[in-house]
DNA sequence: TAAAAATTGCCGTTATAGCGGTAAGTTATG
DNA sequence: CATAACTTACCGCTATAACGGCAATTTTTA
């Protein structure tokens, strides 16, 4: 039988992609070839190593269903020039 | 006098952070010291480069005064399990 | 509970990201 | 309009991220 057991969670990436993992029922293997990247980086991502790219973050959050927006006192007016050709 | 060009954008990292540097009116050279990064991975940055690594996309950010989110169906879960110990 | 299977942690090697320097291009100013 | 000042583009070198492999640990199952 498969327990996933209590984990305390901060709200920092390393914490989120561990958590979505353990709810995908994945091991750090099989996560890593579902986004296909090599499994340190996994490792390396829960073990909130800073140094991983950028794409590679982004194919694992991916991977676990997870979308990034960004945010900033600007972001609204940059919306706005961004709708002219969406 | 100063211009802001008109500028045709999409939501994408590099064109977000293009957009923010020019209405902060920042150099890359500017805007890297105040990140405290080469001057090379702003260029990489707005050239939508996937190659730089998280801790610099982070510093760029925070400079630019920009925040990150996370969004997925079980981020209201892991919300949950994360406000025991805030 | 003991052996087998699966997963995780981490090391050494190789590929590449990030750096400063500089040339090319752009913008400001007399 | 000419020159100066600033900005951007890109190159080669060095530091380091990503990889596969394997030992240690954990989990499963008989």
């Amino acid at each position: 039988m498969m327990y996933i057991t209590a984990m305390t969670v901060k709200n920092e990436l390393h914490e989120i992609i561990k958590y979505h993992r353990k709810r995908a029922g994945l091991s750090r293997k099989e996560l890593a070839d579902l986004a296909g990247v090599g499994k340190t980086v996994i490792y390396d991502l829960e073990s909130a190593k800073q140094t991983v790219k950028w794409a590679t973050i982004k194919a694992v959050l991916k991977a676990l269903n997870i979308t990034i927006t960004f945010h900033s006192p600007l972001m609204e007016e940059y919306e706005k020039s961004n709708r002219k050709n969406t």
